[in-house]
DNA sequence: CCGAGGCTTCGGTGGCCGCCGAAACATCGG
DNA sequence: CCGATGTTTCGGCGGCCACCGAAGCCTCGG
C-alpha cells in the first residue's frame, strides 16, 4: 500500500494475503536484481565482488545486501573480515529463474571484442544454479526427449530407461529424500526460449559434468565450455551434433 | 541501475539477460500487487473494480493497468464503455502464485466480524487462477497421494490409476494438446503452506467440480463452498473426513 | 438528444529510496 | 603494533513515482 491512505485501505484491498509487493521491491531495482542474477551461479560471493559487479560503491552494495538477507533471498556468512552472500536456497533460486525467463531480455549494447566473445560463450554453455543451461543444456534436454529418456506426457519426468541411462553414466542417486523438490523440473533458457532440464535430477547431472570433467568452469563467471571428453561423450551418447557442440570461442575468459 | 550513472554502468553490470528489475517493478507496488492477486481468480475485471477493490481513484486505477498491460502481464479486451482486463495467460498466472508462496504472510489485522468469516471462507476453498486451493484442494492433493492416484517419485505426476479415476468421474481429457504447460504441477498453498494440485490436470479438475455442481462460486470473489453433492463425492471417492470438508462458515458473501 | 456512468489525461504534490563520500570499525598479515 | 583491505554507518542529495482532483471523452440507455 502506499502514501495517502495508511490506514483506510487494507480493509479493502485484502484481508489476507501474501506480501507480493515487498518481495517484488527487493528485485525491483537493478542492482539488487543484478546481485541476484550474479548469485544464480550457485556460488558465494563477497560484498565487494558483487559491488564492483553491479558498479557501486560498496557502501551502496551493504545496504542492498542487508535487505536481500533479511528478505530472506540471501544467506549469509561471516570469514573474517568478508562476509559471504549466496542465495538462501534452491527454492529462491527456482522462483528468481521464474521471474527470469518471464522478463523481457534487455539487450545491452555490446561494447567491445570481449564483450560478444563473452555473450556468446554464455549463451553456448553455462550454469543456472545447481544445472545447466544455454544451447548445449537445451540440446541435452531435447536428445534426452527424442530418446524417450524423458517424457512429457504427464509433465516433464524421467522415463525408466532414462533412470537406467544416468545410472549406467554415473550419475548418483538424484532422488530427493524427504524433500518434495520437484525431481524433474524444467527451466526456461533465456537465451534460447526453450526448456532445459531443472530439478534434482538437473542438478545431479550438472554436477557429474564438472566431476567426470564433461565441462570445466571458466574462470569465476557462469560460462563452462566443454572438454574433449565431454564433447564425444555427448556426441555418441546422445547424438548431439559436432556443430551443436561446438562453442564459437572459448577462450573469452 | 540507477541514477547517477546511466552510462557507464552496464558494461559492468550485465552483458546480456532478463531486465528482471522491470518486471519485479511492477509487482512491487502495494497496488499493483493487490490487482494482480485479485485477477488470480482468472476472471476478468473492469477498471472501476479493481479500482474500487484496491482503493485507490479510477484515475490512479487507469495508469496502474496502463503499466500493467504494455508489460505484458495483463490482456485487455474492451467492450463498450467498460475495460476488462485479466491474466495474460496461465503462465503468467504461474509466475505470479510462485512469487506469492515465496512471500512473507502479511497479517492484515482483522477490522470486522465479516472479515474474519471472509477470511475463513478464503482459506477454506478458493479458486488460484485455473485450479482449487485452500483447505479443501489440499486434503484432496493428499488424499490422491494416499490412493497413489499422484506419484511424487520423479517429481509430481499422475499414475495410470489416476488417470482412470478421473476419466470414471467424467473429467474431460486433461492433457495439454501441442503446448508444453505441465500436465501436474503443484503450488504452495499460501494458507496452508503445503502444495495443491495445479497444471492442467488441476484445471481441468477444477473446471468439473465447477460443472459437476461439487462446488459453487460464492459472489464474485475467489471463494467457493462446497455443495452437499460435492462433500459426500470427496468423501466416498477419496475418503477426506466431514471435519476437513465442512466449512466454519459458508454465509460470509 | 441528453444525462449518467466508465474511463482517461493532465498538473501538482509529497514521500520513498538509491546513490555517494567520508569516517569509523574490524580483521589480517607482517 | 601498524598499515592494508574489507565492511559498515551516517548525512545529504536528487530523481522517480504513486497519489489525487478536475476536466474532458466516449458509450450506453432512455
Amino acid at each position: 500500500m502506499s502514501k495517502h491512505t495508511p490506514s483506510p485501505r487494507s480493509a479493502a484491498t485484502g484481508l489476507v494475503g501474501p506480501d507480493l509487493a515487498s518481495l517484488a521491491g527487493l528485485l525491483a531495482d537493478g542492482t539488487r536484481a543484478a546481485m541476484c542474477l550474479a548469485l544464480l551461479d550457485g556460488r558465494a560471493w563477497t560484498a565487494t565482488e558483487l559491488a564492483r559487479h553491479t558498479g557501486v560503491a560498496p557502501s551502496t552494495a551493504t545496504g542492498h545486501l542487508h535487505q536481500l538477507v533479511s528478505g530472506g533471498l540471501l544467506a549469509e556468512e561471516r570469514q573474517g573480515r568478508h562476509r559471504y552472500v549466496r542465495l538462501a536456497g534452491s527454492d529462491t533460486a527456482e522462483m528468481i529463474e521464474s521471474l527470469a525467463s518471464h522478463a523481457p531480455l534487455r539487450d545491452t549494447p555490446v561494447r567491445s571484442l570481449t564483450d560478444a566473445h563473452r555473450r556468446r560463450a554464455l549463451a553456448h554453455a553455462r550454469t543456472c544454479y545447481d544445472h545447466l543451461a544455454g544451447t548445449v543444456a537445451v540440446a541435452i534436454t531435447e536428445a534426452m526427449t527424442e530418446r524417450s529418456l524423458l517424457t512429457w506426457d504427464y509433465g516433464p519426468a524421467l522415463s525408466e530407461a532414462g533412470r537406467v541411462w544416468l545410472r549406467d553414466l554415473g550419475v548418483e542417486d538424484h532422488r530427493p529424500r524427504g524433500s518434495r523438490r520437484a525431481h524433474v523440473r524444467t527451466c526456461l533458457d533465456w537465451t534460447e526460449r526453450r526448456p532445459h532440464l531443472a530439478g534434482a535430477v538437473g542438478a545431479a547431472l550438472c554436477q557429474h559434468a564438472l566431476d567426470d570433467g564433461w565441462v570445466i568452469r571458466r574462470g569465476s563467471s557462469r560460462v563452462v565450455t566443454l572438454t574433449p571428453h565431454g564433447r564425444t561423450l555427448l556426441h555418441d551418447q546422445l547424438g548431439i551434433t559436432e556443430e551443436t557442440l561446438t562453442s564459437p570461442d572459448t577462450d573469452a575468459f
